[in-house]
DNA sequence: TCGATTCATGCAGACGTTTGCGTGAAATGA
DNA sequence: TCATTTCACGCAAACGTCTGCATGAATCGA
């Protein structure tokens, strides 16, 4: 087994050699149970950090149940939003000692044999990002009893889930751009699989449409550039008499490519349309773009569906939660805005 | 420990009971050992089917020594390219049946803590993608005996590598701007720190300056947009006939930045400064950027890092080994081009 | 027909930890 | 001083899989 008989790793059983004391011992004086004497446990631990023992986790894995691993379904990291989330899932996780094991990550749809990974692995539980609706993920896990958070998307059947307020960051949106004159909107949507989208547009339409005021335009822009250009290019060839006065898109991306599409046909932003976006990704931000928005609160998004989980690994019993977190809108220059100010962030 | 009695997970043991054998049956008849009697495999294999049987990895591990676990360094995703590299991985990783831990994803460094868990977890081995010269990880896996091989960098002691010619790109990159007449290169590089950047850089200077042809700026751009925007506006800032008539951004990310600047500040581009990138990242193709640059086989070195990586957990005493793949050029708009189309992607 | 091979399978120990239960000694109370 | 509680620790089984070795049966050659 050991193809190296040079150098054997130290364990427990080595530790409790050394020290003169049974493996039961070292082991709990490692994980600091009360009931080894303080002058025990700091014997042992000097040991150990001397001798440079390191846990197998697979052992203590197979004896305990408890990995400490989460496995992870990432959305398609091509989208700035996503790798924003990733840097921080895997920054707090670390803090935690808990790691990723990385199920999927893209916009394709997960393969049986993948999904099944988590069972191999014996996962705590599971984190799923994708905005997408369906998720063979969630169903393994449902049907094995792992607890499953989701993070930027609305629950599920066995599932907990954080997203922040989409319908009210619409609203939000909404709201801004009223004040600031505009009467006919457009919708660059993301289709009828994303959840959070769904929300997005449905908190915006509620604020825009009234007092004559109305949505005019819609079009699926896939949650990709490319689709905010298409967009773009199909509203520069409107009649400007039946053209929207400003777009809302339901993510920056696509919102970034509609203003490059529209400044690209001769039409300016936002004089001629304004342009709102939403997620504030890194990108939104250029001098080029300068895209107003709406910000989702990552980190504490993150953090909460961190605790969410752990809380379900440690009682599984916990009933579903589903908590929404405020964003807050951000405003830059790709909308015009009322004289006065417009909307403050609240 | 099984704490729902009720559902006896379908194991091995349980395996061997329903098909009258030996728990030794059945684990070889699983993994296809010859020494089983066809009719036997069938039998136990249908049966396993059955019952919906998923091995344990973490007694797998345990017992054999492969975890079948790879750990991901990962550099900062939101970098474009590192996403790109992330789901090209994954999707290839799942398809031969490896997952990744991630380990890290950014960035900052790594920590102690986190590196050490590449050994708690049994790593079959490291995949290092981070451009970052110094790294945590790669320590931890050498003092260990863990094969490391690094995708996008030159290696290291200890570790084999893969990555694309960065030198004959950025030469390739060097004899397309003077074949469009330009006589003065600005550099935006990321500092000393990436392998990748000083290979790049090289290969340009030595391609570019010759018969009168000179390098007359550089900048660090750090590898990201902002830098190449400030490196953008800091040329714009130069008196004319001090300015560089061509840049070479070491990334695609810089470039852009710079690109952004430059048109902001009121000169343009190609037709004031020509500017060329390196990655082809999906960004760059946008019809604002459409900017000439590298393509970096990206399929191709995750294919072969992936089969050096399984080659070395088979086999731990191959040597490192370090493989250089062929780039080719990718000519959009961003750059001045030769009237008869200049050179063409070999 | 019999000993020598080959074949298919079983036995049992090992991998490193965890944990319920048991136990001797020290501490406590009367 | 003795019975009782508390304390600190050890015992041993268990987690699920792998694998070197042994074994009985079937096949082979002569």
């Amino acid at each position: 087994m050991t193809d190296a008989p040079g150098k054997p790793r130290t364990t427990i059983v080595t530790l409790s050699r050394s020290a003169g004391v049974s493996t039961s011992t070292v082991s709990r004086a490692l994980k600091g149970d009360p009931s080894i004497s303080p002058a025990m446990r700091a014997r042992i631990v000097a040991l150990a950090a001397e001798a440079g023992y390191m846990p197998n986790i697979m052992a203590r894995t197979l004896s305990s149940g408890r990995s400490g691993l989460i496995g992870l379904v990432l959305g398609p990291a091509t989208n700035p939003f996503y790798a924003m989330l990733l840097e921080e899932l895997v920054r707090q996780a670390a803090a935690k000692q808990q790691r990723f094991m990385i199920i999927h990550a893209g916009a394709g749809p997960i393969e049986d044999s993948t999904a099944e990974a988590l069972l191999h692995y014996r996962v705590d539980g599971c984190l799923i990002t994708s905005a997408d609706l369906s998720s063979r993920a969630a169903d393994v896990c449902a049907r094995n009893g792992v607890p499953v958070v989701m993070i930027n998307r609305i629950p599920r059947e066995h599932a907990s889930a954080v997203s922040c307020d989409n319908a009210e960051g619409g609203a939000s949106l909404a709201r801004f751009l009223r004040a600031g004159g505009h009467r006919r909107a457009g919708i660059l949507h993301s289709g009828a699989g994303s959840s959070n989208g769904i929300e997005r547009e449905r908190g915006f339409t509620e604020a825009f449409d009234k007092d004559g005021a109305r949505t005019v335009f819609r079009y699926d822009a896939r949650s990709v550039y490319e689709g905010g250009y298409a967009a773009g290019e199909a509203i520069v060839a409107m009649p400007a008499n039946k053209r929207p006065d400003c777009l809302f898109a339901v993510s920056d991306i696509i919102g970034m490519g509609a203003m490059d599409a529209i400044r690209a046909k001769g039409l300016r932003v936002p004089e001629d349309i304004s342009v709102v976006g939403f997620d504030c990704i890194p990108d939104g931000a250029r001098p080029h773009y300068a895209i107003t928005t709406f910000r989702q609160p990552v980190a504490a998004m993150v953090r909460r569906g961190l605790d969410l989980l752990a809380a379900r690994i440690g009682e599984p019993k916990l009933p579903d939660e589903s908590v929404l977190l405020r964003g807050e809108i951000v405003i830059r220059t790709s909308a015009r805005q009322a004289a006065g100010g417009g909307e403050v962030a609240d």
